[in-house]
RNA sequence: GGCGGUGUAGCUCAGUUGGUUAGAGCAGCGGAAUCAUAAUCCGCGUGUCCGGGGUUCAAGUCCCUGCACCGCCA
């Protein structure tokens, strides 16, 4: 049992996925899957946890994501918010609250922290210039206007770049500019005004911040400095845009003079839906303000949380300082984030994953095939962590066989199966354990040392691989212990084996809860009991369960994957998502 | 073009502030055992640590340089 004195509060936040489509599992393991195992890990330790994810629903291809699907914004956001909150509890993300950047409580913090930005004087008027499409009747963002390259001639270059000679333009460069959305061809050069966050203002307060975390991962802090330093240095940033579907932009709840049908522009909103998705958890539970605010006012008992973001490397600019200015400028006491754990890319079969090339697997299509606790162990124990993995059927059907199934199922199939038909379904009594079993304990005592210092510090494969390895000192165990011989000679003997074996099972179930929760439950169930305290002291947690305990030998933990099976997946995914 | 990353056994990857004969898992080979999802356990690894040069008593581990692949940015 967790002392009162140990408990720490834990906020974590997973990258927030955009609205537009079904994520593929390169997204699932750089983001929500490690921060959902951090989540369940402090859970199971004890401490108070906070876990946040939400959707991205705003910006332009939202817009054109609904117009395709013949639907209002509004409309295609809600469903596809629904989409993928059924996928993430079929992948069992334990998001304390699933939230949406379109959400009542993200428009008025959104609007709240743009009015104490422009109080604090880090918001200036800039007037450019920007096309607009009339038979769209919108303005177009740089990349959604195409026209012939003025460099190379190539007839489908995009107004921020012209693919075929890599060349940097500006759409008023484009020779016959046309929509990329309509194809018209009736564009019109305007005057728009728009607002810019002087991020160039704050550079050296967040350079000294970023400088003070020496604990950080150097992929992280690395980015951040390029962006601090590289050319002239950190740049101001547009904060709004002229689209329909956002958040109005207001100064707090004042109207902005001059700023009428605009909206914030979406890298804005979108961190502070980290924030406002705790006080849609509040709403949606029957909670007060303070009880939010209690994770993220450290004027209001936020001081003593740790905030843990989680996110794929290209997310880190954001995190590292446009959001970090953002909660710097408002000049309020707003929860920093104390650490950033982020993710290389995961590569599918020699390629990359691609969302716009539909190639790989996706949430869904994995989720139909095999369950969770699959996808999870063998994503996490490859996490791309130190540099970009790789998927490959081969080595998904190897490792889960070989780890899930071999080492861990047949385990629990073993010992039960060999209990009942000597000692019937119930913890046999008779017997002591001896030197083998304190050798065990001993070894097991070192490992679970080993395995909560590498979860704690996010080391995810490492931790993947102490956990196997406390799986595979049971069979080591049980195969020098033999149970099946002593049997023979000295029943009592046996029955303290199996003794210590069934209480391992329950063991492994609560360590392994993290990685395969679906498992982890059916271990427990099987083992008849609901008591899944984090083991501190290994001896007595292997003496929970007492002799004349009930249990019952549960079904197959882990069928295989077959090797018709795989070839039939890698057939079906060698493709492009249909 | 600029910046960053990666390049270690057939495969996926570890290698901490440079220090004895370079490691793990999987695959492969041999053996033990037979309780179990033909599962488990034990034993077996000379691989130019991408190439070249340098610093050092000592480099996979630091510096320079070349090559390959990848990413980001312009």
């Amino acid at each position: 049992m967790q002392k009162k004195t140990d408990m720490a509060r834990i906020l974590i936040t997973s990258a927030i996925p955009y609205i537009n489509g079904i994520k593929h599992l390169g997204n699932l393991v750089g983001s929500q899957l490690p921060a959902d195992l951090y989540a369940r890990y402090n859970r199971a330790r004890g401490n108070e946890v906070m876990f946040l994810c939400a959707t991205d629903e705003h910006g332009t291809p939202a817009e054109l994501a609904a117009a395709k699907a013949g639907k209002p914004v509004a409309e295609y956001c809600a469903e596809m918010h629904g989409v993928q909150a059924e996928i993430a509890k079929g992948f069992r993300l334990s998001f304390d609250h699933f939230g949406r950047s379109s959400s009542a409580a993200n428009h008025k913090l959104t609007q709240h922290f743009a009015g104490q930005l422009a109080e604090a004087g880090l918001i200036r008027e800039v007037s450019e210039k920007q096309v607009y499409s009339h038979a769209d009747g919108r303005f177009l963002p740089d990349r959604y206007i195409e026209g012939t390259c003025p460099n190379c001639g190539y007839d489908k270059a995009r107004g921020d770049q012209c693919e075929n000679c890599t060349k940097q333009l500006d759409p008023t460069d484009l020779i016959e500019p046309r929509s990329a959305i309509s194809g018209s061809t009736d564009l019109e050069v305007r005057e728009t005004k728009h607002l810019y966050l002087r991020q160039s203002d704050m550079r050296d307060k967040l350079n000294d911040w970023i400088d003070s975390q020496n604990d950080w991962p150097i992929l992280t802090t690395s980015i951040a400095k390029k962006w601090l330093n590289d050319g002239d240095g950190l740049q101001d940033r547009g904060i709004t845009r002229d689209l329909d579907w956002g958040i109005p932009v207001k100064k707090g709840s004042d109207d902005w003079p001059g700023m009428e049908g605009k909206v914030f522009y979406v890298w804005f909103d979108a961190p502070i839906e980290y924030i406002a998705c705790a006080a849609e958890w509040a709403e949606a539970n029957g909670k007060t303000d303070a009880d939010w605010e209690r994770w993220w006012r450290t004027d209001k008992g936020a001081d003593d949380v740790r905030y843990v973001q989680f996110m794929g490397k290209d997310n880190v600019p954001f995190h590292t300082l446009s959001f970090p200015a953002t909660i710097m400028g408002s000049g309020e006491d707003w929860k920093l984030v104390d650490y950033i754990k982020s993710f290389n890319y995961l590569n599918y079969d020699g390629g990359q994953f691609s969302t716009s090339q539909g190639r790989g697997v996706f949430m869904d299509q994995a989720l139909e095939i095999l369950p969770a606790d699959y996808w999870r162990w063998w994503l996490l124990s490859h996490a791309p962590e130190s540099g970009d993995s790789e998927f490959t059927w081969e080595n998904f059907q190897q490792s889960v066989n070989k780890d899930l199934a071999d080492v861990l199922g047949n385990f629990a199939s073993r010992v039960t199966k060999f209990c009942r038909s000597k000692f019937g379904e119930v913890v046999p009594e008779g017997g002591e354990y001896g030197e083998q079993e304190l050798a065990l304990i001993k070894e097991l005592q070192e490992k679970l040392a080993f395995y909560q210092a590498h979860m704690e510090a996010m080391e995810v494969r490492k931790s993947a691989s102490y956990l196997r390895a406390i799986w595979v000192a049971g069979n080591e165990y049980l195969q020098s212990a033999a149970p099946w011989s002593a049997y023979k000679e000295d029943p009592d003997r046996a029955a303290a084996i199996i003794r210590l074996s069934l209480n391992l099972i329950r063991f492994y179930a609560v360590l392994s809860g993290p990685f395969i929760p679906d498992a982890a439950a059916k271990m427990l169930e099987a083992m008849g009991t609901d008591n899944a305290d984090w083991p501190e002291d290994v001896a007595e947690a292997l003496s929970l369960l007492p002799a004349g305990h009930e249990f019952t030998v549960p079904d197959v933990l882990f069928a295989k994957i077959q090797d018709e099976e795989r070839e039939g997946w890698q057939q079906k995914f060698a493709g492009q998502r249909t």
